[in-house]
DNA sequence: GTTTTGTTTGACCAGATGGTCAGACCAAGG
DNA sequence: CCTTGGTCTGACCATCTGGTCAAACAAAAC
């Protein structure tokens, strides 16, 4: 009767197996393309089962927003106001671009809710994040005028940043297939043309 | 009977409708979170009245994704490989953007396939687009060996090109409520942003 | 070992969804 | 007019999908 709040090591078990499976499907195909019996089916549980420890579909995908948004800015928190701008700025395309490599599907499913206008991630993106990003813009700013890197919008050097290292991740099919050697890892040529533009755009002039 | 190939005007208008609130729908909502009843009503028609226009769901999805990929790559086709080098790459880089801002459904569109792993367009990037890709790469290529344009990996400048013009259209919703004044048009500012970007990457050490 | 609490499932349901079809409607051409 | 061929629709169907529930089952607690 009372509601599991992963109290139980079963509970703990099986909450974590069915957010990674439903990670693995919302991914894949988006919130209304997944659908519970896939997620069962991944997780290797029974819909009713699914069920069970989590009230609905939208409280499984609301679960995976929740920690997924903390995982996400982990690198933009870690830029450092008082480290030496470019070697921060470059370190943490570093660090996003290889969150996109060790975690393509958590980016795929952010995408995918931007992307449909952000209904259920919306407070968080307005909350949270846009503070955050406001934070490190003013940040980025000081560095500029003190002539510590070249004049750059912040907010759009960090949309450049976003949009380049999430792209590995979210277009990571038509990449690979452009590349040509489909099995390659593209990743380290990426980060060494991520580094040339980075380096060139914040360079003081 | 016949199948219908916009021979009469009602079918060209109709198809054109159709066709358009297709665009609307499934590029808001992806392909399985759009419904023929959904396109049925955007476009004014009833579902029976679709299905007589189109034979199924999947067949309207390829009809947008078909006409989809010329629209998509014309900036790129203009590119010209006699024009001088950096003012070709950054009228690329300006064109693409401005796609961005004036077909925005069109970029959700693809970006929605794309993160779907390309199941449907994968065979028209695998032949049409990495054809034209590898051309313009070379084009590229030859413009580094000759000294006009920095030492870049080509393939990855054209990544980063699509990636940083797609953010303003796909992340549109993020882009907004991150700048805080959500009527504004963040457009000129990513043009001077992308400008700067790609000039210093560009400019011969 | 038995009670209590937590876990799992087969069977089931209501609504949504892609798609069909017979027939009504309509626009021209003869 | 009226025939002909394209256009449109109400009613219908099979399947899928999110969700429920009573009851079976397992695991501790006593």
């Amino acid at each position: 009767m009372t509601r599991p709040r992963a109290n139980t090591r079963i509970q703990q078990k099986n909450t974590g197996t069915i957010l990674d499976a439903a990670l693995a499907v919302f991914s894949a195909q988006g919130f209304r393309g997944a659908t519970l019996d896939q997620i069962a089916e991944v997780a290797g549980l029974s819909k009713p089962n699914l069920l069970y420890y989590f009230a609905s579909k939208d409280a499984i995908y609301e679960a995976l927003l929740g920690q997924l948004l903390h995982i996400w800015l982990a690198p933009l928190y870690a830029m450092d106001a008082d480290g030496d701008p470019t070697a921060e700025l470059l370190a943490y395309v570093r660090r996003k671009l290889q969150m996109s490599r060790e975690f393509p599907r958590e980016s795929r499913l952010f995408a995918n809710e931007i992307l449909q206008g952000a209904p259920r991630i919306e407070s968080a993106i307005r909350g949270e994040l846009k503070e955050l990003v406001d934070a490190k813009a003013s940040v980025i700013r000081g560095w500029s005028a003190a002539g510590k890197i070249a004049a750059v919008h912040p907010h759009h050097l960090i949309f450049s940043i976003w949009a380049l290292t999430q792209h590995y991740a979210d277009f990571d099919a038509q990449v690979r297939i452009v590349l040509g050697d489909e099995g390659a890892d593209p990743f380290p040529e990426a980060e060494r043309h991520l580094n040339l533009m980075f380096s060139r755009l914040l360079s003081p002039s």
